[in-house]
DNA sequence: TTGTACTGTAATAAAAAATATTACAGAATG
DNA sequence: CATTCTGTAATATTTTTTATTACAGTACAA
């Protein structure tokens, strides 16, 4: 996970959480996050398709929270900008060794309760909780 | 972590666990892996600065294991290939937003203990108990 | 009904990160 | 002293990530 995703996730929805009462704008979250625009609106597009967020089109527009940030765990973010195992990918090694052949059954199984584990942690904490340490 | 290092390094030290009475060269090494030998030569530098692994110099040299496998947890190769935390890099936000000013500040904590929880999972298991798979 | 302010999305460009390749000096062996 | 290794650096290539631009479509409000 060498990117900046879940940060980005995790302070779009932090703000939708604190202002929860209004439609915020791409432009508006990209001024706070520092990034373009597009890059918000491209986000929020898969977060929405994980059932995080809604949005409201046309002049006046914006997001919000699907549901109550008290029910929006910290997992379900990991899970919505995960593309890559915690540990990372595996090579293509060569089938002839022994050792080659059977490694990435084996990795993945480890990457896999890895994963699991990290899901289970972030599973105990709400969004609600991480945006209540901001004022 | 979207890099093939953690797999690179497991694979490394599962053939020298396996084949504990011999030296392997980065050559063999690579053979296995499928990657060219300076590869695995830079990761074993980097596994040797890391304490797990040593290896003699040549004609006939090559590297081995720094303690028996027993003593290697697997979180101790997570550590010594892990570049950025599990849950990614950060933002620059911007600092005039209430939430933009603080959250690298909560993020950096939540990336501290999501990695402390993944390394104490990983430190579970043994090399030992990974290269049993095997054979 | 028309201008304005949004979203949604795609195309493309640019930057950064990861990986591969080549090369060669130096060490140990026989 | 030729051979077979390691160690390391320099460089090239590929892949991933991020930024930018553009514009169609939607909703509001005058």
């Amino acid at each position: 996970m060498n990117n900046v995703r879940f940060a980005t996730a995790l302070h779009i929805l932090t703000l939708l959480a604190i202002m929860k009462d209004e439609l915020l704008s791409s432009a508006f979250i990209a001024g706070s996050v520092n990034v373009n625009a597009a890059v918000i609106r491209k986000e929020i597009s898969n977060l929405k398709a994980c059932g995080l967020v809604e949005s409201k089109e046309g002049k006046g527009g914006g997001s919000f929270l699907a549901r109550p940030a008290s029910q929006i765990k910290l997992s379900e973010i990991y899970e919505a900008v995960r593309l890559v195992p915690v540990l990372g990918r595996a090579n293509t090694p060569n089938p002839k060794c022994p050792v080659g052949k059977k490694v990435n059954e084996h990795l993945e199984t480890l990457y896999e309760e890895t994963d699991n584990y990290v899901v289970r942690k972030l599973s105990t904490i709400s969004l609600e909780e991480f945006a209540g340490k901001f004022g």
